[in-house]
RNA sequence: GUGGACGUAGCUCAGCUGGUUAGAGCGCAGGAUUGUGGCUCCUGAGGUCGGGGGUUCGAAUCCCCUCGUUCACCCCA
């Protein structure tokens, strides 16, 4: 063979067989549940007005300020691949005035994400989310609807072990002298941080949290908590949350560490965590962003929601031995033995097809044996031969593979054997 | 962007400290008294050993560069 001359670009991929089927898998019971839960379904382009995202997401965030692949057109716009959807769904609830009508307005979106970063395990340069959004309610209820929602798809997908952790990043009025807060601790602690810590004291303080050094751990046990500092309101909104989820039953662990790295998440935010992942463990993820619809030009909404990275779903349920799909199989396979019966055998294949049946046949003039492996390889539950004799007798050569049992049947009664050895199927623009 | 590991047949990998025509398993194709699968057996196709340069009588094997993959950091789904 040749060196390819092309290759897939970095972080990039194409998803073959066995993987397609359980991303199928994942993509369609979400489908089916986000019904239950009475979302639609909304398609929103792959790219957008660079503008967009630096607004929404946030200028300084990681994500705006080196991950985005922009564009231009030839009038000099600006466009970005989405690196996260809640912007593009946000923007079309505003531009289509979807607030006038009853809230809250449920949606949901499926389909590639783009970033430039480095690629490792769970992480890609273009990878596949399902994105869920609920407009127009800042009641806690909501925060505790979409949740259960987040963990009832993981549950549906048979993905067990899962840890849920729960935070609340307060509102512009706590957050603010939190932040202050906090920076004046970690300067008194500077010393004694890591390198990335002290970077972060200006860049992104909350994200400290987050570092895995020991020396840092031990310094921001004594580190104020936001959680202790949110305002009333705030505390309010997280208690009842917390119970809301209590009688709705999916256990969590609160954690102070959860801060998420878009600049639009207020109140609540989650994390789904999958036990047979690497470093890029969280498979679901999201939180409340009251102002986001306002800051992107939009009347004051609360909204809330969370993305299921899918390639990353995909991968813990393989590691945890879920298919997610069926082996495939075939019902026919039509075998002939000469060269001039091909007419026959095709003409017999096109309408057993539109009786709905699944059905193949060697197209490379094979030896009989080898069509019968080609039909053994395919998992066919009945081959059916054509041959001299059968076409003099009037019959076909039926063949139970599961069996070995081969009987003749006329060819006025093929049909009817079928649908009792396979059952009725539905047809497609059946013939006749 | 930073760091580590790895790049040998379509896939998973052997190939000891450099030595003649580079191997296995799986997969693919064909066959085992000529109209019949799965098991077994036999045969075959398929590799400029990621690419380039260097050291050497001689390199898949050593050195440098480059590209790619992968894991981790950063960050995130």
């Amino acid at each position: 063979m040749v060196e390819p001359k092309y290759v897939a670009p970095t972080g990039t991929s194409d998803i073959l067989s066995p993987e397609v089927e359980r991303r199928n898998c994942i993509v369609d019971k979400a489908r089916r549940l986000l019904g239950l839960y009475c979302y639609q379904e909304m398609i929103v382009p792959t790219f957008e007005h660079t503008e967009l995202f630096v607004r929404g997401i946030g200028e300084a965030t990681d994500i705006v300020s080196k991950e985005m692949y922009t564009f231009g057109d030839q009038k000099g716009s600006s466009f970005a691949l989405r690196p996260e959807a809640t912007s593009g769904i946000v923007r079309a609830f505003i531009e289509h005035s979807l607030y006038t009508k009853s809230m809250p307005q449920k949606y949901f979106c499926i389909g590639p994400m783009f970033r430039k970063e480095k690629p490792q395990a769970g992480r890609y340069r273009e990878f596949y989310q399902i994105d869920v959004e609920l407009l127009g309610a800042e009641q806690p209820s909501a925060d505790a609807e979409v949740i259960a929602l987040l963990m009832h798809i993981f549950q549906d997908l048979g993905l067990k072990n899962l840890t849920l952790k729960l935070n609340s990043m307060g509102c512009r009025i706590c957050r603010a002298p939190y932040r202050e807060e906090l920076v004046g601790y970690l300067r008194k602690v500077e010393k004694g941080l890591c390198r990335n810590c002290r970077e972060r004291i200006k860049k992104n303080p909350l994200r400290v949290f987050d570092c895995k050094v020991e020396g840092c751990r031990h310094l921001l046990r004594e580190a104020p908590e936001l959680i202790s500092v949110l305002c009333a309101q705030c505390q309010e909104h997280f208690e009842e949350v917390k119970k809301y989820l209590g009688v709705m039953g999916p256990d969590y662990e609160l954690d102070p560490k959860v801060v998420r790295g878009l600049d639009y998440y207020t109140r609540s935010v989650f994390e789904v965590v999958s036990p047979s992942l690497g470093a890029q463990n969280v498979i679901g993820a999201g939180g409340r962003y009251d102002y986001l619809v306002e800051d992107c030009g939009g009347p004051p909404i609360a909204g809330l929601g969370f993305a299921i990275g899918i390639d990353r779903t995909s991968l813990a349920m393989k590691r945890s031995g879920l298919k997610g799909y069926e082996d495939k199989s075939l019902d026919l396979f039509i075998i002939t033995t000469s060269h001039h019966l091909r007419f026959e055998t095709i003409k017999r294949l096109d309408i057993l097809r539109h009786q709905g049946f699944s059905a193949e046949m060697d197209h490379l003039s094979r030896s009989m044996k080898a069509q019968m492996r080609l039909a053994d390889k395919l998992r066919a539950k009945i081959v059916i031969f054509i041959g001299e004799d059968e076409i003099r007798k009037g019959v076909l050569g039926v063949r139970d593979m599961a069996t070995s049992s081969q009987e003749e049947v006329p060819f006025e009664d093929l049909l009817d054997y079928l649908y009792q050895k396979l059952g009725r199927k539905e047809k497609w623009g059946a013939r006749g």
